[in-house]
DNA sequence: ACGACTTTGAGGTACGTCAATCAATTTGGT
DNA sequence: ACCAAATTGATTGACGTACCTCAAAGTCGT
């Protein structure tokens, strides 16, 4: 009923269960001649590994730490809740999984974070600094996989990177917000940081396609919102005080205040924002955003596992690519 | 090191292992008194059932049936793909799934091939007609779970839907189609086929917001293009005969024909198109194409997959909905 | 032909759950 | 209080793989 097992190739090889188990898990002292022989035999037969067995016998653990800022709302919030939604069945397959909450921009509280790691591989979400960089280098370096989330450390020693095509994003926020403008006029971006690489990656898309295609279009230079409401709020009114804005795009948090600015202004700029947070969500439903660019987090989360899973398995072989599918909502789309 | 087990609930609840047995089986038989007594043990023990031992012990395999119209290009190839790429990660994990290609529209036929099912449950892409139905009904008197994919038959027994919410698809498209035109003019519709119920909906999602909110846009009835390249080039080179075209919303297959025909315009009508197929895609980066709708492929085969295990497992509980979120691309998101 | 070495075989245990059997005990009805 | 029925306990054998040990057989150089 259910498939060859390893006794069944090696019959088929004709050499002893020892041999096609040192073959199948390369624990190597075989000679080629029987190595083939296995292999042919496991071509043949069509047998594929049982996994849950596997998983049984070698009582494997894996042990997955999730650093990542706190809070409780916005994105952060998101991906917090995405990774207690995935936590039991994870468990089921005997994967735990542990979150480690860091203060946002706090370089030394994210570095003792990671120090006090103790599991097989790790996903980070944290700031670009040579400290962390280094301490990503000091984790790998002691047989830790470690997988960037969200926020890319790409001069660093991680294995791989779980999140937006950042660059993408931003050239997709330029395509939409010059479409949808009549006429011309100015653009405000309102980064949450500039030091912070996936904001300043979607900057770059922005920009460009803003020049290549919607040149009609002036931009004005952009500003740091600092991921905080009272910040952006203002930013936009004063913009809005020299003159009209004819768009907007929002790359960091504080949409909250990015809404109530915005829902003073007549007419409307067409403003795009992202992540798909309860606010962004309302303002799209109420017409204040346009659109919101979401990554989504749960989504994140399992392609998270899944290479974290893979990294520690294989020893190697990262072939997955840790790339989120940028997901558009708008009005009529929520 | 890895969790409680059923022995330390045993302990824990200071009953036998048979009758912890029997509560998390739910196999009955047992006292109000044990089983509180076993769930309680189960809380504080913080037990999690090793899914790998569990299915390697009741030797489950689970046979699942893809009925799907066959064909080498568009949409179902990229379906066929997909579950190609799935099947080698679900056998490791005892999951059989075979393929069974019918004829497009051809009811007998589709008819025959679930007639012919062996297996546990069922993802289904078929016609609305009522012998299909009546098959669905059959299958699942005779214990087998089905599933619809992509295009649902809401009127059989069947137990969950896999695919896209087809009317805010056609409401995400007549917003952007909407909001990409300049001024005014007409638009086009053109269904793959009037009596298929996803086609319908979309179309029904377009109008209406297309009334909602940009009725200073016409709407030319809808016409069918029988989801044939050759069929949809005419339709819309004899639209513009009439009248120059702002807008075209392509519900079904045949992209190759409208690529040709759009090309040939100036000035090109916003031109909104269903599924990323190779032609729907080069017609994004030359321009022909403005935005592509799509389901993705692999997430619709995972969670069918995923469903059918869950309602093959539990007897019930589906959960699990089966939505596919609704991925827009556009020429800076490819 | 000797030892040193590599390759192979045989066999066993463990993983945690499921499923089954059979005996022992309790409960309820009358 | 007695019999039938319901509930509980004790025990056991799979499931398929991983991993270990120990011995047997084969290969090589000198």
């Amino acid at each position: 009923m259910s498939g060859p097992t390893v006794y069944d190739v090696a019959t088929a090889a004709q050499v002893s269960l020892a041999t096609v188990d040192r073959v199948l898990n390369n624990r190597g002292g075989v000679s080629p001649t029987a190595v083939a022989k296995v292999k042919a035999a496991v071509a043949q037969t069509g047998y594929v590994r049982n996994l849950a067995a596997a998983n049984l016998s070698r009582r494997r653990v894996y042990r997955f730490s999730f650093v990542v800022p706190s809070g409780d709302t916005g994105f952060v919030a998101l991906l917090l809740n995405a990774l207690e939604r995935e936590r039991l069945a994870l468990l089921e397959e005997q994967i735990l999984i542990q979150v480690i909450p860091t203060r946002a921009f706090d370089v030394a509280n994210q570095v003792a974070a990671l120090r006090s790691l103790n599991c097989d591989a790790v996903a980070v979400m944290a700031s670009e600094a040579p400290e962390i960089q280094e301490e990503v280098t000091r984790l790998r370096a002691e047989g830790v996989r470690v997988v960037t989330l969200v926020a890319d450390l790409p001069h660093s020693d991680r294995e791989a990177y779980v999140g937006l095509d950042n660059v993408a994003a931003g050239r997709t926020a330029a395509e939409f917000t010059g479409r949808f403008i009549r006429g011309s006029g100015t653009v405000l971006m309102i980064a949450g940081s500039l030091s912070s690489r996936d904001h300043i990656e979607r900057l770059m898309g922005f920009r460009r396609v803003m020049k290549e295609r919607f040149a009609h279009l002036t931009l004005l230079p952009a500003v740091e919102g600092d991921d905080d409401a009272e910040t952006v709020e203002r930013l936009v009114t004063s913009a809005t005080a020299d003159q009209p804005l004819k768009g907007i795009y929002a790359i960091g948090a504080g949409n909250r205040g990015l809404v109530r600015a915005v829902s003073a202004l007549d007419p409307k700029p067409v403003t795009i924002v992202h992540e798909l947070t309860p606010t962004s969500r309302e303002g799209l439903r109420d017409g204040t955003i346009d659109l919101v660019l979401d990554q989504d987090t749960s989504a994140a989360v399992v392609a998270a596992v899944r290479i974290m899973r893979n990294l520690t398995e294989m020893r190697d072989l990262p072939v997955d690519t840790g790339k989120i599918r940028l997901n558009i909502y708008s009005r009529e789309n929520i």
